[in-house]
DNA sequence: CCACTGATTAGACAAGCTTCTATCCAGGGA
DNA sequence: TCCCTGGATAGAAGCTTGTCTAATCAGTGG
């Protein structure tokens, strides 16, 4: 956090070179997120009313199976990205707002400058 | 821009569900960050002196063949993450901020609030 | 004109990913 | 208890991706 501003480009990715270990972890991350099918899942249930939406909402939206989906809910649970849990008959998930913010600090143009609810620490990016 | 902030989590992407067309372009461009090489090569280029890095300078880096290399920078450069210039006998690429930013714009905590150089408009999401 | 270096293209192959069908587990109600 | 519904797991087929070797293109200099 030295250096001041310089011409180029302000965000973190593009400020000083990632640590191979730190590339593969966020890529992992990413690898999570690069579908249209997971990026959809995602946004539903972050969007849905209460913060967290049953399996039963989500599957009638796709042209995929129920195991596909089911499939597609694990990648994103096993990078972090939501969390899930039975409640009787369904089950529900949530998504989990560290993991995302750790994309937004990575891509953003600067870190939020915001004062203090939710504001995203930089050393988030180094994971 | 309209509706205040509300209590569940603030990212764009959790703020309303992503339409099937714009799911599917933005999965484009996360399968071409979705990977650690890739993510190296965006940041050692972005954090290159100049903004620019030569192909020279790259693949040096890595325990990779040039050809390997060639092709991930190609993958970048498809995907409108990145610009190549041929310069005599080097090549030089360079980031494009924009389409660093519409990452940024999708999970950054709230929309830049930044004054005017370099802001992200929200609308970049919605590309 | 020829040779040399930097970089890309072409083609091949192994590994991984997305999707399916078939099967199984967990709860609720007659 | 038995069955029915919501959801997950297992295994397989087909496509995509990451990497390599071999060959080609672009400039520079003798």
């Amino acid at each position: 956090m030295a250096a001041p501003a310089t011409t180029q480009c302000c965000a973190p990715i593009a400020r000083e070179p990632l640590s191979e270990v730190d590339a593969a972890e966020l890529a992992v991350l990413l690898k999570a997120v690069a579908d249209p099918v997971r990026l959809r899942l995602l946004s539903m249930i972050g969007s849905h009313a209460g913060g967290e939406a049953c399996v039963c909402d989500l599957t009638g939206v796709f042209d995929l199976t129920a195991p596909t989906i089911s499939h597609h809910l694990k990648v994103l649970r096993t990078a972090g990205l939501i969390d899930g849990e039975r409640r009787g008959t369904w089950v529900y998930y949530r998504i989990i707002p560290e993991a995302v913010n750790k994309l937004g600090a990575l891509f953003a143009p600067l870190a939020a400058p915001a004062p203090a609810a939710g504001a995203v620490d930089v050393a988030l990016i180094t994971v």
